[in-house]
DNA sequence: CCGAAACCGTACCGGAGGTACAGTATTCCG
DNA sequence: CGGAATACTGTACCTCCGGTACGGTTTCGG
């Protein structure tokens, strides 16, 4: 039972690697089996077909990049009782988790899984939309709270706000990729940052009591 | 001569499509000139191999996108002398060329190069990466222009800025198609148009001179 | 030590990329 | 009008890979 999980997790880890580089119809069993040190037939205990390995990686995915997010904003909440610096703070490392990769971020599996949609089934694509949406939310709950003490400078919609950081990581990704500079993901990530502390900061030249504000001022770096 | 061209393109149209849709490795030459309406000695006429093929979608791709970039940045021009205000008409006229596809983005082909990058050989991925870097400096431009007559309310790295347009796109195109809602991309170009408006604009509730200023004053919708 | 879990070996099929080459229809140009 | 490019079609063939099937074998926990 122990043995069996292992040799799967090296396959999903594998084939992961694999997909994000050369695409999930380019990525053979042949050459994961080849690196995995197994045989056809063992993969196909693991996995009954291709679209199953897809199942299971996405799964995977979703699973590890969620304990990523958590986290920063967890130590975020932990290092700042301030909503706003507290999501400043998980921003910055959300950063450098980012660019902490040695080889660069091989690239997001739901990014790579939409481009290549129509070799997956349902199931697949409702797990991406799934994972994106449950993403979202969790943003846009965070600039709820900031909202309830600092008013945004801009009245633009939250759930566009909240769904640009997806976005932000998702497209420097591509970028890092397209110009072999791992540290774009990090400096987009922080001009996100840039973006919410303007939005939300109160003015930091001429600093003066808004109608809707709480009352707490003050400049934010 | 006009004949074959008219074929090639439609050779490549399809090409597009398909692979935007499930991938290069995925789409099948059998499929295409089933599409086209040809034989396979047809295609092997227009290109000597499906590398081939990539080159020549790929040039394609990146003049059509360059079209598209020109215009809109140039009709902005044509709209307002102020460089701020020709780039937000600029992203609003983007935005709305976005959101008037029929069904949806298709896709951008250089991120889904980028995510099956070890299909294809360095030519390839070296226009990626100019055309990548022709709209980053072309952005920064624009932004460098503002910057002469808007003082910028962040020290943020202009280049930076200039990136997170293309990310924006990129990663709302993903978003988009993840979601199966055409409308993100639109969203998501107004959300970062709010930055720029941000970023540049005199303190919208307060309105004072700034000592950099030109003494053009005023907000900016 | 037994049975389930975790594989291995082999054989086979269909489909796709790619090559080769001969033939044909269309079109352009002098 | 005629020949020469141009733009294909048709056929035949090869190889490789994804995927299936299925029986046999090792390993390991209880």
């Amino acid at each position: 039972m122990r043995k069996g999980d292992e040799t799967r997790e090296r396959i999903l880890e594998i084939a992961e690697m694999s997909v994000l580089a050369k695409g999930f119809a380019a990525t053979s069993i042949e050459e994961i089996i080849a690196e995995a040190g197994i045989t056809k037939s063992g993969f196909f205990y693991h996995f009954k077909d291709k679209n199953e390995l897809a199942h299971m990686m996405l799964k995977r995915y979703v699973c590890a990049n969620d304990r990523v997010f958590d986290d920063v904003i967890e130590r975020g909440h932990q290092l700042s009782d301030d909503p706003l610096q507290a999501f400043l703070i998980s921003l910055k490392l959300l950063a450098e988790v980012m660019s902490d990769l040695p080889n660069g971020h091989p690239g997001c599996l739901i990014a790579c899984i939409c481009y290549q949609e129509r070799q997956f089934d349902r199931e697949v694509l409702n797990l991406t939309a799934r994972s994106v949406e449950a993403w979202n939310a969790r943003f846009r709950a965070i600039l709820d709270n900031i909202a309830r003490e600092h008013a945004p400078r801009d009245p633009i919609d939250f759930d566009d706000v909240a769904d640009m950081l997806s976005c932000v990581v998702d497209g420097s990704i591509i970028m890092s990729k397209a110009l072999s500079d791992p540290s774009r993901i990090e400096r987009q990530v922080m001009a996100f940052r840039s973006f919410i502390k303007l939005l939300f900061s109160s003015t930091p030249q001429i600093r003066v009591p808004l109608p809707n504000s709480t009352g707490i001022s003050g400049t934010v770096n």
